[in-house]
This record gives structure tokens, sequence and C-alpha cells, in this order.
DNA sequence: GCGTCATGAGACATAAATGTATCATTTGAG
DNA sequence: CTCAAATGATACATTTATGTCTCATGACGC
């Protein structure tokens, strides 16, 4: 009797990334309008809150893991892996937000969240050591540090594409480029 | 017949910068009995929520421009600022969230709190360009993904520092480093 | 020690969010 | 077209958050 048609799940869901994205604090109301559902409806897709978090989180890390699959594919090294995953993941940045926070207050949900959460945050470990065995990276540098600084760069990257200041390409060249080498003069500069 | 003891104030400041930091969702009640104080004083305060939101972002600022003055007072180059600021930033990035989010809705703070932001904003792009300008950064490098970079290795150094893994200095050393030379292989390394 | 004033605790009223039930209407599959 | 199922609108009960008030208590200046 209930939540057959994915439309409004979907149109939900969608609406839930934004407007919980712009106030975490927003009402099932305020996305059951913006989705253009009843509130009743919402009701008969989610639980409560708790299970419309869970199923953000959800869809953020299958996102991703889409996106990191497809855009690798044909990597031939570690270090291209991770450009080119860089490059995929830019335009989602702003629905992984949700993963890093502990959104989730249900314990039975948020177990599982974390721990793709924590699964997600170790293959972006092995991939920086990879990279470092490959020469990209320096062997002084934490893994743990480029790590960090991969996510955050990723995040800047859709700041400025949010901004309008770059598109997407852009602003993952842009991130890359200061990962690996920084954001001094180089030789090709006058 | 109010607010006269700042102990109170205070401790209540304290207290949501870190309830809030854990869940923006978190009610006047929680903050208060964190911040060990009555929930009655807690409104003897501040009006509401919003008045509350308002006092975190003003103290944030205030800490972010004083750290700032204090750090950069004898800096001798734009430069060399940029480093001794990121330096004395990477402590208190856990309340910087604040000025980022857009948290105050009632619209006479946040007008007054979004000069302020705005204000940071422009400061720190006036800096890149003069570091620029000093030969720290490339003239092919926008100056809006310097500045973005800047505040998100910044926020990527706190969460180093966070999770145990480095000092707030080791953790600044790092984020100027990627800023300014990247993670590649440098000459000093095998 | 005295008095003042902020505080803590509790009661209270109100507002907002949440969750559920009902029913007429619409949608989509067959 | 027809029927079953999902939906929207509405009403309702419950819970939670918020804001105000009162009063006894304790802290601090004098």
């Amino acid at each position: 009797m209930t939540q057959i048609r994915p439309q409004s799940r979907d149109a939900i869901i969608e609406a839930a990334f934004q407007v919980f994205g712009a106030d975490p604090r927003a009402s099932l109301a305020d996305i059951a309008e913006r989705a253009g559902v009843g509130r009743a409806t919402l009701h008969r897709h989610f639980k409560g809150r708790d299970d419309l978090m869970a199923a953000l989180a959800h869809t953020a890390m299958a996102e991703l893991e889409a996106a990191v699959a497809e855009a690798t594919r044909d990597a031939t090294s570690y270090s291209e892996a991770l450009r080119l995953s860089m490059q995929a993941i830019v335009p989602l940045a702003d629905r992984q937000w949700f993963l890093a926070a502990e959104a989730v207050e249900d314990a039975e949900h948020r177990r599982e969240v974390s721990d793709g959460y924590t699964r997600q945050k170790r293959e972006l470990a092995d991939a920086v050591d990879a990279a470092k065995a490959e020469g990209l990276f320096g062997h002084d540098v934490p893994t743990a540090w480029i790590a960090e600084a991969f996510d955050n760069l990723l995040y800047a990257a859709w700041q400025l594409v949010r901004s309008g200041e770059a598109t997407p390409t852009q602003a993952a060249a842009l991130a890359w480029r200061t990962l690996t080498t920084g954001l001094g003069v180089t030789k090709s500069d006058k």
C-alpha cells in the first residue's frame, strides 16, 4: 500500500538535498513543499526525519561510488585514478557534505552510514598510498593529510563552481594542480 | 536587571559553539545544559536563537580579526602575513564554520554578519593579490581559487588536528606547503 | 553581616514540528 | 475504459521547542 511510485520518492530526496543543504533545520513540511508533494506522502515514503536522512546518505554514497567507478574505469595508474576521481566528484560535492555530517541520529541507520563513510575514507587512503608509491606524492607527507587535502580541495572546487567563477572541469584542474604541485610560479610563467 | 555577569554569557557562547558544532538542530535547552546554566538564564542573555547565533558569529569574527592582527603584526611581506595568518587561524577553525553558514535568520542581524563576512573575504582576496605581486603565486591562477583553497586547506588542517594526527603547527605547515608548492616529491626527497 | 541582583528551578502558555488517520481525487497499468 | 493504488488535502493528537513569569536561593559588593 505504500511507496511504489518512484517519482515522489526521488522528488523528495532531491528536494531534501537542496533544502537541507541550505538549512539543516528545515522542517519536513519545507521538504514536501519544495518537492511539490503533500506532507502525508513524505511520511508514506519515509518513517521520519531520520529515515529520510539515512536515504540521503545512502543516495550520496551510491552516487559517489558510481561516479568513481565510472571515472576510473580506464585509468592506467593510481595517480590517474585519483585525478579522474576528483574530476568526477566535483559536480556532486554539494551532496557529499551529508556523509561527513553526522546527520543521522538513529543508531541503526547511523551504523550503516558510518560504515560506508569509513570505507570510503579507507579506500581514499589506500589510493593515496598507491599514488605515493608511484611517486606522485612525497614520502615525507602523511597520507592522512593528503586525503584531507584531497577532500577539502574538492569541496573548494565545488564552491568555485557554485560561485560561477569556473566550470567543473576548470575547478577540478585547479584543485589537482594545487594538490600535486601547488599554486606557486611555474617555469612556464613569466 | 539583565546580563551583568559575564560568566554566564561566556559559558553559554562556549557551549553553543560546541553543541551547535556537533548538531545545528540542537535545542536551546541543550545549550543551557552544556553551559551548566538554567534555561531561563539563557533567555535573559539572548532574546532567542537568532540573537545567540548572531552573538556566535560576532564572537567568531572578533576572534578571527584579533588572531590575524596579532599574527601579522611583524610580518615583512604579504606572503609572510598569509603564512602567519594561516598558522594563527588553524586552532580556531572550528568556530569559523559559523561565518560561512548562513545560520542567522533575522534580517537585521543577518546583514551585520554578512557584511563582516564579505569584508573578510575581500581582505583575503586583497592579501592574495598582494602576495601574487610578490611572486608567491602564479599569475595564471585565479585569485578566487587561491582564496578558496586557502580557506579549505585551513579547514583541512583543523580536521587533521582534531583527529589527533598532527599539532596545529604541523598541520598549518602542511597546509601552507600544499598551497604554495603542492605535495609532490621535492628535491630533498630521495 | 546586609542587601541587591543574577541565577536556578519550576510552572505555564504558545508555537511549531511531527506522526497518523480519513476520504475524495488522480494516476497509471491492464 | 476500469480498477487498484498512490496521492493531496485536511483534520487531529502528540511531542518538542520556545518564550515568559514567579519565587526562593545564593553570590558578590559594600
